[in-house]
DNA sequence: ATAAACTTTCATTTTTTATTGAAACTTCAA
DNA sequence: TTGAAGTTTCAATAAAAAATGAAAGTTTAT
């Protein structure tokens, strides 16, 4: 395989990715593109790259600068925008680890604490409602909370997460 | 808020935060109302509550039972099936971590391999591919590995990574 | 102030994904 | 072995999401 081929591939298979995650396919393509090129790219040269028109490119380069993993970039004298990709990984992960959890994860937890504090135990099956939408609200803000934690050593942090869960208790 | 208004806000939620992790929408709604119901429910039990035809209902039904987060009851001197969810927390994330990564993490990881192992480094740009690509490989793998590990624990795992976490070194 | 160079917006269209429903299939009881 | 009760499949349809492109908006140089 050589070098273009092995871009597109790249390209592709990380926007294959976003899409089951939940991430719009080209933006998850633009942000591959961006994260592997040398170069800041203008919006021409990702207009080119992956074939898409000037309105496609500028509303996911927006959402993803939205999403602070895209950088604007001025070159003196260059009238043109150029765009870069985050490209420290520990950076990019705890980025869209924040994002998630402000965006998705919050609202959904409002609303687990909302629906867990009714109040209804007149029969077993509110009993259980109550008690199970509970646990789930528990658990999540947790796992939230965990999220939280591990992304304030930014640095390494999955190095750390590992070297952690080595050394068994 | 009462009862059924909970429940039904309780199974819409659910299945937007779904639909946002690239989960089918129903296929979560689905998950969510057997979830909080107290008793297994019958296939006719969930047309009903979500309003959804019979042959979706039974895709997303097969769906949640080929992830391992749904399960089938037989009811002695009963016909039809019963469904009841995995209840337990800890096993549930356990479960949906584990087939995500065997059926997304995975064959990524094995594209990165073979992109990141191109014989390329004429050019400024072609190293920076390779570069970025390894150290992406590295990253998601071992990202992979510490989902690995964490669910390996089972009982109580989102409790003791906390612990962890806590106190830091 | 003008216009060239470039970017953004958003109504419309296209593509993708999910849903329906009816036919085919399965299982069980009589 | 028949048929009633139930489930699955999948081609057709509907709904949702994403992409286009042309008009409107900005910015900068002259």
């Amino acid at each position: 395989m050589e070098y273009q081929e092995a871009k597109t591939k790249f390209v592709q298979t990380w926007g294959a990715l976003g899409s089951q995650w939940g991430i719009n396919k080209t933006m998850a393509q633009i942000h591959a593109f961006l994260m592997v090129s040398y170069e800041p790219a203008s919006m021409e040269d990702i207009m080119e790259e992956l074939q898409i028109s000037r309105g496609n490119a500028s509303m996911n380069l927006r959402a993803l600068m939205d999403w602070g993993i895209v950088y604007k970039e001025y070159k003196t004298g260059e009238r043109r925008e150029f765009f870069t990709a985050e490209k420290d990984l520990d950076e990019l992960a705890v980025k869209i680890a924040r994002e998630r959890s402000k965006r998705e994860i919050k609202p959904a937890l409002k609303v687990l604490k909302e629906v867990s504090s009714i109040n209804a135990n007149a029969t077993a099956a509110e009993r259980h409602f109550v008690d199970q939408t509970t646990k789930l609200y528990d658990f999540v803000l947790q796992a939230d909370n965990v999220l939280d934690k591990i992304t304030e050593y930014k640095d390494n942090w999955l190095a750390q997460l590992l070297v952690k869960f080595m050394k068994k208790p």
